[in-house]
DNA sequence: CCGGTGAGTGCACCTGGTGCCATCAGTGAT
DNA sequence: ATCACTGATGGCACCAGGTGCACTCACCGG
């Protein structure tokens, strides 16, 4: 393991952030973030795919996070409920970056390049929970749409918990669970719910 | 109306489709897509906004029909129906093309570019929907799930139909549906689905 | 015949991204 | 000490996507 300035990755992550925080990401260019890391452009390249991986360095790990706490769910259980209680327990690990989740949040919407990648990023996280999900004995197709919905679900209580600081996680995911199934179910005799 | 050689923009959408299925996406460059169409570079760039567009014109029309059947729904129906009703007629729509449906399709699993495209157009097509259903008197959270779940049964019995040379698309939504509703439902005492 | 309009073009330029090879810090073995 | 090795880094040339800007030129309407 040689040694430089040790960790090349944070340097780069960090420099990334500030920048964009300060000017926007698309006014931020791909030599300037490496250079304010003490790097080049090429190391840069050599540490991260693209220049918007650098906002997506953690996706990996959480989606290898949401797949540890998926195959601790009860086998027996509905698939949902599992993928639901998987991303719940993500959901709250995320619980004390709620000011870089925001920042973040801000980023994205501000660029559809970033817009993109955050969707297929979900949609990797969906297709590995619908992957589980179907090594128990249930059908592709019911996985893959429990999978759906249940990242929608993490998405907008997601969402929910960046805007209202005071919103606790796992009663916001409840709660767009809950939404959800009326969304969806074809018998609709409840309230409407609020909101 | 200056006249050169008439519809540029066809010739240019034409130009990509027999290079992209020649060679691959990847492999075909914007200045051959514009020398094929008897333009230059420089033209493609004022009739798309980038590479990847080009395979998704239609999609922008197709948003459109949509909404415009949505319109035409009862407004007293499940938001979720009315979105259901409105894919499946805009689905019926693309019977037609099924080739050309087979060839975008294995373009876009080619390539993570288009993958990501795809996604956001899939995106705006839910926006555009979650928003029309807004307008009736139904919570936003609601018209987001519902939409949601209505765009996800209709990608997967559009991936069913182009698969399937046989199928019928209007039974495709509906087996969809019931798929979904079984994978998201709690209460859950029939059989699976089978397939 | 004349001025306007708008599609198409030429060109210079920027940035993201890659292939290839050189370099150089530390490591473990001799 | 020294040497061979490894892996992070850097330099460089190069490509493709994409943009800003000024220009041409076919056609239009008067």
């Amino acid at each position: 393991m040689g040694r430089w300035e040790p960790n090349a990755v944070q340097r780069l992550q960090q420099a990334a952030w500030k920048l964009f925080a300060e000017r926007g990401y698309a006014d931020v260019t791909v030599t300037e973030i490496a250079e304010r890391a003490g790097l080049t452009k090429r190391s840069f390249f050599n540490h991260f795919a693209d220049k918007r991986e650098v906002l997506f360095a953690g996706a990996q790990g959480f989606e290898a996070d949401i797949l540890g706490y998926l195959a601790e769910t009860d086998a027996d259980a509905e698939p949902i409920d599992a993928a639901i209680a998987a991303l719940t327990r993500g959901g709250l690990d995320l619980t004390p970056y709620r000011e870089p989740a925001r920042i973040r949040r801000g980023l994205i919407a501000s660029s559809t390049e970033l817009q993109e990648r955050n969707l297929i990023k979900m949609a990797s996280l969906t297709a590995a929970i619908a992957e589980a999900l179907g090594e128990r004995r249930v059908p592709a197709r019911t996985a893959a749409f429990a999978a759906q919905a249940a990242v929608a679900a993490f998405d907008a209580a997601y969402d929910d918990w960046a805007a209202d600081a005071t919103a606790d996680f796992s009663a916001l995911m409840r709660q767009a669970l809950s939404d959800l199934r009326h969304a969806v179910d074809a018998a609709h005799d409840e309230e409407p719910p609020q909101s």
